[in-house]
DNA sequence: GATCCCAACATCTCTAGACAAGCTGAAATC
DNA sequence: GATTTCAGCTTGTCTAGAGATGTTGGGATC
């Protein structure tokens, strides 16, 4: 989607997305710097010769990313804070405060986590993985299922879902977790994950992840459901996981 | 039901606030179901007696909380993965961190995250925050402490811990959260933020939070302790936070 | 000098249209 | 039966206005 802004202006593309990418641009440029004044709505409806609500809109963007915020009755602003370029690692790292053991980095090379329980199948994905994944009418997704264990006591349940149709054929589902992983596999078939998109909850367990992470009583865990994304956007995988948050901190980290 | 919209006994809401909020309020109580699909355009056109651009409106505000998204030449859907159930919920995305209103960003700019409690005090910091903010010999530290409320809700409990040595002086501690707040002081001051590392944790809540917290019984809390680094590599906040994790989800993005 | 009022200006809300673009299902065709 | 076409639905974009509401600064008043 973006991928075509840059390359072919010309392309059906909304005004007030090009009135919102110059806006951006020159602010890129430093010609506007945080706390400065942005032109306004009148100021856009003149110089691009568009109507207000289309001016607005560009406006919108801009505010909903967070690059700038409108003060009623005085006018557009340059944020102090502009949005992160997100490139944050991820790490989820044992116990301690200052930081632990990294089990798990950006590569996601894994060292003393070890699987310990492993099923792989084809089925049907529950309807809220499958609407992630795009898929449609029951097509099916490869499930694998692992437990992990840190010192021998289990710590992580994980159930990660990708489109059949996308690892048709390969040794994907033989794979187990490692530098040479599921990512690498992905990449080698062209579907390298480049962006992740995570969001985590947290609640009590159910008896079932009590027992199989022989929880103690009133240790809620967390649940992770990570998205990853292709170059081309495409979801390539679906990563539902449940942690121990007696043995787990997750920790990230991001730039302004 | 259009009846109510025509008198206006309490303060001027716009319009399209009271039809996202009815939408949202028939969403929570279950009479639309993730999936389901919600009234459309024209349907609220016709329900509402408004112009297109207010449904529009009205249905941009599910759109940008995630509560609801939109297919093109289809119809308008509650989402698989709403941000929760209720309608308070945040993202606490890295995105949204950067962006911020200081603190959160763009999201709860938009969405009435208030401060109801707050406490400014010079102090000393517990042994865990002082080590990290390199204070030595009791030196003191300023400690602001905040609850937030979202609808009415209390969901944040926060405490904010300086150097005292760094915003000695300055005004900082009369800040409130905001544009112009505690992150553009501290840029103001040569210490502008750039860098931020978060620890997350779940455990269930003492019993002085669930109480501040308004907290069911059973539900954990998050705890986020969020490390701010300036250019030069110093810590130069600790934030310590408390959160509803039945209100809250925590969102992150990242690159490969 | 201090206070109050107000006009100018900014964003915010809303209208009543219009056309474009994407999806779906049914009818027509092969 | 399988395929293609297309009408009718949807959301997306855009216009040219209007009034409401909040902010600011200067001028009149006290």
């Amino acid at each position: 989607m973006s991928a075509a802004m840059t390359s072919d202006p010309r392309a059906t593309q909304p005004k007030y997305q090009r009135i919102a990418d110059d806006l951006k641009r020159e602010i890129d440029a430093g010609r506007y710097r945080p706390g400065d004044r942005l032109p306004g709505e009148n100021d856009l409806m003149a110089t691009y010769g568009v109507a207000r609500m289309t001016a607005r809109q560009a406006l919108g963007v801009l505010k909903d990313e967070g690059t700038a915020e409108a003060r009623r009755g005085v006018g557009v602003f340059v944020r102090e804070f502009r949005p992160i370029r997100r490139r944050g690692i991820q790490r989820l790292s044992g116990r301690s405060w200052g930081g632990g053991a990294s089990v798990w980095s950006a590569d996601i090379a894994s060292r003393e986590l070890t699987v310990d329980q492993l099923s792989v199948a084809e089925r049907e994905a529950p309807e809220r993985i499958a609407a992630v994944l795009g898929l449609k009418g029951g097509e099916p997704a490869c499930v694998r299922s692992r437990r992990f264990v840190l010192d021998g006591k289990p710590v992580l349940l994980s159930d990660s879902y990708l489109p059949a149709a996308l690892v048709a054929g390969s040794r994907i589902t033989d794979q187990d977790t490692g530098p040479g992983g599921t990512y690498a596999r992905l990449a080698e078939l062209g579907h390298k994950p480049v962006h992740f998109q995570e969001q985590i909850r947290s609640r009590m367990p159910t008896g079932d992840e009590a027992e199989r992470l022989a929880l103690a009583p009133g240790t809620p865990v967390f649940l992770v459901h990570r998205t990853a994304f292709a170059e081309d956007g495409q979801v390539v995988e679906v990563n539902e996981m449940v942690l121990d948050s007696a043995s787990y901190i997750l920790e990230y980290d991001f730039d302004a």
